[in-house]
DNA sequence: TTCCAGGTAGTCG
DNA sequence: CGACTACCTGGA
């Protein structure tokens, strides 16, 4: 099956940046592949997976959003623009978020840095999850490639054309990995050869001593938290529910929370929202993490992760993140 | 070579 | 509670 359709102005509320909001650098999934002008991803709708190509010609945030989507399945139209709606952020209204953040002054000028940015969701919860795990660590490009190295090893193959995509893998087949390469060794009983090269295991991919959160992650999905439901509670009930997930502490519990289930009251503190915040908005005074969180959280409200993104963006462009450098 | 970043979990008082 | 450090990896 294929499928070509438009997203037009008139469908979603304020302007879209389209390939701004795929490269920001938002945490917990890594960045949709650009070839032949067309960002692409594997997804799943209504459970299928489903190869999006997507883009948006001209540098106008008013501009159409073209996508081609190729699936196995025999997928509705609707269905698909309305994942496509979800993950780009196209419900959110963009000219309310910009009326809250003219009125402040210290939010004021992100708007014009960062003008049809919007909040990427994930599209799957569970490697939403586990990359938000392995996120805690210094370089996006380290986590990225553990993430496409654990889709390659363990995630289910489709190919449309040449190049191949994978699924990311199920809580059930992270929960029985092995760890790091001695497991993987102790597991083996047959005879090897004197070179084998074990890679087969979690720290091959990269993810150092979290390997071990996300084998007990995924064994805590599989009998004890159920993701669906957290979607459906109240925000801090969900927060204190995801932090009991090894390897998940605040910043990790508000990245699952905006980008997997969209809560936008999340309000995700890293050491570089911290130095931001206490620069704005205290004088440059050194304040705790959890108190910049509280405080992020009471004063922009609903906003607090569209704030989070916004800010983030603009002291990057604006030469202030240089500028809060120890 | 050694040092360091990045958030979490653990320990100590 | 707050202050401290170990954890891994790869880049400086």
């Amino acid at each position: 099956m294929k499928k070509e359709f438009k997203i037009r102005a008139n469908e979603f509320k304020g302007p879209i940046n389209l390939s701004l909001t795929i490269n920001s650098g938002q945490t917990s999934q890594p960045s949709w592949i650009k070839k032949d002008g067309y960002f692409r991803e594997l997804i799943s709708v209504d459970g299928k997976p489903c190869l999006i190509k997507i883009t948006q010609k001209g540098d106008n945030p008013e501009n159409p959003l073209e996508v081609m989507a190729q699936s196995i399945n025999d997928l509705k139209v609707d269905a698909i623009k309305g994942q496509i709606m979800e993950i780009f952020g196209l419900n959110h209204d963009l000219d309310k978020l910009y009326d809250f953040l003219r009125n402040d002054p210290k939010l004021e000028p992100t708007i014009n840095f960062c003008k049809g940015l919007r909040l990427f969701k994930a599209h799957d919860i569970f490697e939403c999850l586990i990359s938000s795990i392995s996120s805690a660590n210094c370089s996006i490009l380290r986590w990225n490639r553990s993430i496409r190295d654990i889709k390659r090893k363990w995630g289910d193959e489709y190919k449309f054309s040449r190049e191949p995509f994978y699924t990311f893998p199920s809580p059930q087949i992270l929960a029985t990995l092995p760890e790091h390469d001695l497991e993987e060794m102790q597991r083996c009983e047959d005879d090897l050869p004197e070179n084998f090269v074990f890679d087969n295991n979690l720290q091959a991919c990269g993810v150092g001593y979290r390997a071990k959160y996300i084998i007990n992650a995924s064994r805590m999905v599989q009998d004890e938290i159920n993701l669906e439901k957290l979607g459906k509670m109240k925000y801090d009930k969900a927060f204190n529910t995801i932090l009991q997930i090894p390897g998940v502490g605040p910043k990790v519990a508000d990245c699952i929370l905006l980008y997997g289930y969209g809560f936008g009251e999340a309000f995700p503190v890293d050491l570089w929202i911290k130095r931001i915040i206490c620069k704005l908005y205290f004088d440059g005074e050194d304040i705790p993490v959890p108190k910049i969180r509280s405080f992020g959280i009471e004063r922009f409200g609903e906003y607090a992760g569209y704030v989070q993104l916004y800010l983030f963006h603009y002291a990057r462009k604006s030469g202030l993140l240089e500028r809060l450098k120890p």
